[in-house]
DNA sequence: GGCGGAGTGTGACCGAGGTCACAGACATGC
DNA sequence: GCATGTCTGTGACCTCGGTCACACTCCGCC
């Protein structure tokens, strides 16, 4: 347990500032891709800091549709889950591990202590908090008024790797946007033909990021 | 100016914890309905409190639509300004007074001096930003996956005054849900072709408040 | 090699809801 | 009264995007 606790120490400085206490009770676990993290109505049972690997928080609506929130990068926590355990109400929506994930987890208890007493946590915690309220309201404008192609264009565009990669099925794409696999499909056949992109097998090469960047603008 | 505020301090009890020095700095507004409250882009100055009336902070699309993201009650601060003057960025919304609102407002170097040392005031900030993150997620849902006439039967539910009047225009329901008013009027017909509603200009009487909360359920 | 599952491409269809264009109804002030 | 502005009702129309139904392709595995 001290072994991993360490590694965690190196990618998420303020675990540093917390109370010894608080930090013996720390657990770390390891998940697989597509692990449930929490699910919708849990009463969560600690606060998970991501120390390697990326998770995702979603919705689903009742016709089996998901949608992503945001992404839990490393060093980054489930705000949610913290916000849960503070104010007692159960988790509202999905956490799902993207890639393989370590994590350290918070029991409740100690999370409580530890954000009373621990100014460097609090500050994490609120940061992470606002930047999350600014993303999610992000996304609200653009559900509410944005077009599916340009939602799309644009996620392209900031989720390609170095070298303009993006290694994601149709389906996968539809699961960040909310829309369907179909949808996806014709839309990127659409930028295909226009030269925006390379399609293959659970790829997509980006070949105008600055067209997709500004796609209807 | 001491005057408004100690009523100020009764109806927001954490002001109280403030040090001395913050309060003095603090400076109370009157705004007429429709005043703006913070601008999109702002660099916000001072974080307003609301004392008394209510207030509504809202996106819009560039077809000139536009979507309440949440109300800002007495008692309550807008958080986004908070999270803006701690973060540096600007305001990504529009703030408005939606009824005569009294408030005061902590300027900028006040608040950041009393966010650090007053810890009602972060607790207050802290829970505040927690609500309003799953209340916009709840809004992310309803705007992805649920149709507007659902939308509006829970909105008219929810915002009723004890006897079920609602006294909104068509336009105005129509900008809290992020729609156009001829669909709000379409649909509220329907709701009276129903026996759920009883429509009078300027005006919504609720008939039948359990259906309208359960509508397409 | 053949099978099966995952991923993709596409046409057909349709419903929700956004937009336009009016026509009335009501309210207010003159 | 009349005039003017605000609010509401409604039909016509069209577009986006969700759904269904398939066919086809790629890949790994037995």
């Amino acid at each position: 347990m001290t072994q991993p606790l360490a590694a965690a120490r190196q990618a998420v400085p303020f675990l540093d500032a917390l109370p010894e206490a608080v930090l013996r009770s720390a657990q770390t676990v390891s998940l697989e891709p597509g692990a449930l993290i929490c699910l919708e109505g849990d009463l969560c049972q600690g606060l998970p800091i991501v120390v390697e690997g990326e998770a995702r928080v979603y919705r689903t609506s009742d016709s089996g549709r998901a949608l992503t929130l945001y992404r839990i990068a490393p060093g980054e926590s489930c705000i949610l889950t913290a916000s849960c355990l503070l104010s007692g109400r159960p988790f509202p929506a999905f956490a799902e591990a993207e890639t393989p994930v370590e994590a350290v987890v918070l029991p409740a208890a100690a999370f409580g202590r530890a954000f009373a007493e621990a100014a460097p946590l609090r500050e994490h915690v609120f940061g992470l908090l606002a930047r999350r309220l600014g993303a999610v309201i992000e996304l609200v404008d653009a559900v509410a008024f944005q077009r599916v192609d340009v939602r799309l264009a644009r996620h392209l565009a900031e989720h390609a790797d170095g070298e303009g990669r993006l290694a994601r099925t149709h389906e996968a794409l539809a699961e960040a946007l909310g829309t369907s696999r179909e949808v996806v499909s014709r839309t990127l056949k659409e930028f295909e033909r226009r030269g925006l992109v390379a399609l293959a097998r659970g790829e997509v090469r980006i070949r105008e990021a600055a067209a997709l960047r500004t796609y209807g603008a």
